[in-house]
DNA sequence: TCCTTTTCATGAAACGTTTTACACCCTTCC
DNA sequence: GGAAGGGTGTAAAACGTTTCATGAAAAGGA
């Protein structure tokens, strides 16, 4: 690690020839005479300054950086999320510390410890660890799960999501229900798919059964659970609706390995609006989208403006109905030319 | 803003009743009596004290930052690779700094100056700005492009990968290729797996054909080349390889919209090994295997043992060949349920 | 012309650490 | 019993900024 040393402000003022504080007031846009302004300017330039953040927060102590602990990026969802997070503190002026925990409920203590030594301006996680302590000196808001009676949370409305898509199966012809879910392993927002799914049902008097199956076992006791629902090729189910876009899929490429159609037999409808590749043209399962890009800017803007008087402490944010292969609303394919 | 003032080691050291210096030797390791360093340790945890890396970073000048500069989290491989850098950081005791730049030249540039004025130890990008500038006093390692003749380079072999999809695609049957690609922005590693296929099919006397489209004009030009080539559901080819997965599923869509079987009649490669969620269970296409995690790791040690005497300018990690729905060598499906 | 006001450059102090030189105490040994 | 020497704790000087109190010079008003 041989670094060369690079200039200072100091450097920069001997070179011009001016004082330590006028290079400061240069490069804090106090105003400076012309001549002096463009003396330090040229001099910068020269040496090739750049100023350190680091010596400027100590002074400050505002660092412009967001740190943003999620539990990983390969997941397309959390992908999503933290490109345009980055793109609302990048627009802002803000660098943003990524930390990835990975599902580790230890990790994501330890990462919000780490960016805290870091000085952060603010932190934004989503986190699954029920026991967390968060920072009390440090700006926090979470996401999908309210982690402390004091911290902002931002999510998708669940719960609206989750009667829109009971809603959607009906209107499109589905008269027999199945919710099918994943069990998060934590209790939070996304729970509030089903509820609402449920309550649309039951508040429409339509017929449903809701299945919810714990993290760990995989996705094998689903195929258990079709089967025994399906008598000589005809379920006794004609719409889904899955917590997760992922299980759409899973179920999706199940009830096609049993013989059953979809959308002909079955309608699918699945709870994220993740893009395959990103790219909002490729093929897709029908979807109650998560408006990801306005979760992570009212996660930024409520960061920000933190202190405001009267912070709600949960902001959930309009879903979407998006039709795609799954449903009886979409002709296929013909889309992914565009573009 | 308003930020409650964090402990500092002053305040600690007039808890304990020690000296400032003490102090620091407790948080780094320096021998201290135990007498001393329990009540240091007290005081620390009794104020909730942590240390400062900002003020640190100015004394050291080592912030153990590095920054990832990337295009966008959003599309699967960044994502992946994104979140692989940021585990060998970690594992290191590394934070990364995240700066995503959206393919725009500009703000790849950008984002260089922004992360060397956070003084970080050192930067990792993947970028495609031909003339991009970097700082010279700051560790850079480039992915898949060389981008200075003194910046290590880490890539997968993709000269190899273009001449083993064309030997599997032939292996598994197929005997007039086709190789499809969207030409990058700008020249760079990826450009060799067209050369490696062709060499391949050259040196082994197979038939073959390249088409390059210009990334501007999506994916329509692809629909029209393969309409010309199919006479009554007949293709003129039974194997393709696409420069990355994304347009392998593109083409998937198209040849079966067509009336075309895949694999049946003409079998499919890709190239990157994108997992659909993240998740190696998910069905995907065939394809040549980018080793990411590998690639992340070398990037990351590569960087951090930076100095060392010969260093290798281009490293091209092995690539591997991974059977998907589009080949005849896998029997789809059953393996979604295993986990 | 002289006095008041405004503008703007200066130098020093501070931010929270690390580090170095130094002083201290306790052993140990002749 | 005194000198030499190994720990260990202390105080002060940095690191590269921002900021604040001074003071000088320029500008404006009578």
């Amino acid at each position: 690690m041989n670094r060369i040393k690079s200039p200072t402000m100091k450097d920069v003022a001997r070179e011009a020839g001016v004082s330590l504080g006028t290079v400061s007031n240069v490069f804090n846009g106090v105003s400076v005479s012309p001549a002096y302004k463009e003396r330090v300017e040229e001099a910068a330039k020269k040496l090739g300054y750049t100023i350190n953040r680091y010596a400027r927060g100590l002074k400050t102590s505002e660092t412009h950086v967001i740190a943003f602990v999620c539990p990983g990026t390969d997941h397309p969802f959390f992908g999503d999320l933290t490109n345009y997070i980055n793109k609302a503190l990048a627009d802002r002026g803000y660098r943003m510390l990524l930390a990835v925990t990975q599902f580790i409920p230890d990790m994501e203590q330890r990462c919000i410890r780490l960016v805290s030594e870091n000085k952060v301006d603010g932190i934004i996680a989503l986190t699954y660890n029920p026991e967390l302590q968060l920072e009390e000196s440090i700006p926090f808001v979470s996401i999908d799960r309210q982690c402390s009676p004091t911290a902002p949370c931002v999510s998708s409305d669940n719960y609206s999501g989750g009667q829109l898509a009971a809603q959607k199966l009906y209107e499109l012809g589905s008269r027999q229900l199945l919710f099918l879910s994943i069990a998060p392993k934590i209790s939070g927002e996304p729970d509030k798919r089903r509820y609402g799914f449920e309550s649309w049902c039951r508040a429409s008097h339509v017929p449903f059964e809701s299945v919810v199956i714990p993290d760990t076992d995989g996705f094998r006791p689903f195929l258990n659970i079709l089967k025994a629902r399906i008598r000589d090729g005809k379920p006794d189910f004609d719409g889904i609706f899955c917590n997760t876009d992922k299980l759409a899929y899973v179920i999706l490429r199940m009830l096609k390995e049993l013989g059953v159609s979809v959308p002909g037999q079955v309608q699918i409808i699945g709870y994220d609006g993740i893009n395959m590749f990103g790219d909002p043209a490729m093929p897709c399962v029908s979807s109650i989208c998560q408006p990801v890009r306005e979760m992570a800017e009212t996660a930024v803007s409520t960061l920000l403006s933190r202190g405001r008087p009267s912070m709600p402490t949960l902001i959930c944010l309009p879903v979407t109905y998006r039709a795609g292969g799954t449903t009886r609303d979409r002709e296929e394919l013909a889309y992914i030319y565009e573009r």
